[in-house]
DNA sequence: GTAATATACGGAGACCCTCTCCGCATAGCA
DNA sequence: TGCTATGCGGAGAGGGTCTCCGTATATTAC
């Protein structure tokens, strides 16, 4: 890749990011473009699709949201630590409003990656949570990390409430093995 | 209001249904309006905005939701009817994909009209089913209330699991009182 | 039945958004 | 320094939201 390409792709991220947060589901891709001083043709060159763009916004987030789950395996409580974990996946589908709608849907391969990657580390926390409690806990995790991020969604629509998403993975979390 | 008027309002309403159903929140007003046989600025005139159209159409099912909250308060198992009715609550909100992001928006004094009844029937069922488990459920009415609508959003994106509304719906109800 | 009037209709069009196409610029290389 | 592959950017097509205003019509009074 050429190095303007990579700036470019990179200026792009950025400004992506900010205006999702920004504006969520208004967000504009020609105003990420501008943002970030290109054209419209060069957004789409490098991103096909606002979905393209989102997903890639998201594999960065992913290794890091990994990082976490692993580091929590050696929490000395299985039951806690799949909390955080939880809800440190919450707070990134919320980091930028509405984008959690998009990782809900279909978005290809290098989104099923992410979500593969995902599914494995909160299949780990989850199995030690069972084996801690005693208990098998009959749960998806794929409906479990589902309805988290359905939870991040609704902490989302009203952003001056603060404390809703504690509250509301409090109440998923209410029939958790080990629940608190 | 004028019989023409009232006419082209109801099959601007019935047409909107249909889009929001089958579109989601690829739903375009135009279509709308064609598909009522009206004009843009008519459908305009009568609803200033997407939002009012969505809020009319909400507001034509809540009586519906309160008449079923009434007629469980007679339920045998006031857990079981708290359960059913906020799975009715689910069913409406997926009724037309993408049309529960709006409704958890904030969409004027129709809409908190709306919420205060949906409120006022979920708190006597949650009251009741507290009463026969004998147990303070620690959760604030709003909160459960907007954590079925993100379930039934959640279950939207997916539309071809139809099953999955089920399973979240039973994830989040785990904690409540006199679980089966 | 007809005229007068308030009310509502509908479509042209302004403006913005997504996304494409292609002539032009430039990074990387010999 | 010149060549070429690669990437840039903006004009523009197509469609969406929403407005404005000349036209049509339901309703009322006579």
């Amino acid at each position: 890749m050429r190095s303007d390409a990579r700036r470019n792709r990179d200026r792009l991220l950025a400004a992506a990011r900010e205006e999702f947060a920004a504006q969520g589901r208004g967000a504009s891709l020609n105003r990420i473009a501008q943002q970030a001083g290109v054209g419209p043709g060069t957004l789409y060159r490098h991103f096909p699709s606002a979905q393209a763009l989102l997903v890639a916004i998201i594999s960065e987030d992913v290794a890091a949201l990994c990082a976490r789950g692993e580091e929590l395996l050696a929490h000395p409580s299985a039951g806690e630590a799949l909390r955080a974990w939880l809800r440190a996946l919450a707070v990134h589908a919320s980091a930028m409003r509405g984008l959690v709608a998009v990782e809900a849907l279909g978005g290809g391969a290098a989104l099923a990656e992410c979500h593969d990657a995902i599914r494995a580390a909160g299949s780990r926390l989850l199995r030690r949570a069972e084996e801690e409690a005693g208990e098998r806990y009959q749960v998806d995790i794929d409906d479990l990390l589902v309805a988290v991020n359905a939870m991040a969604w609704a902490g989302e629509q009203a952003p001056q409430d603060h404390a809703r998403l504690d509250r509301l993975l409090a109440l998923l979390m209410r029939g958790l093995p080990s629940a608190g």
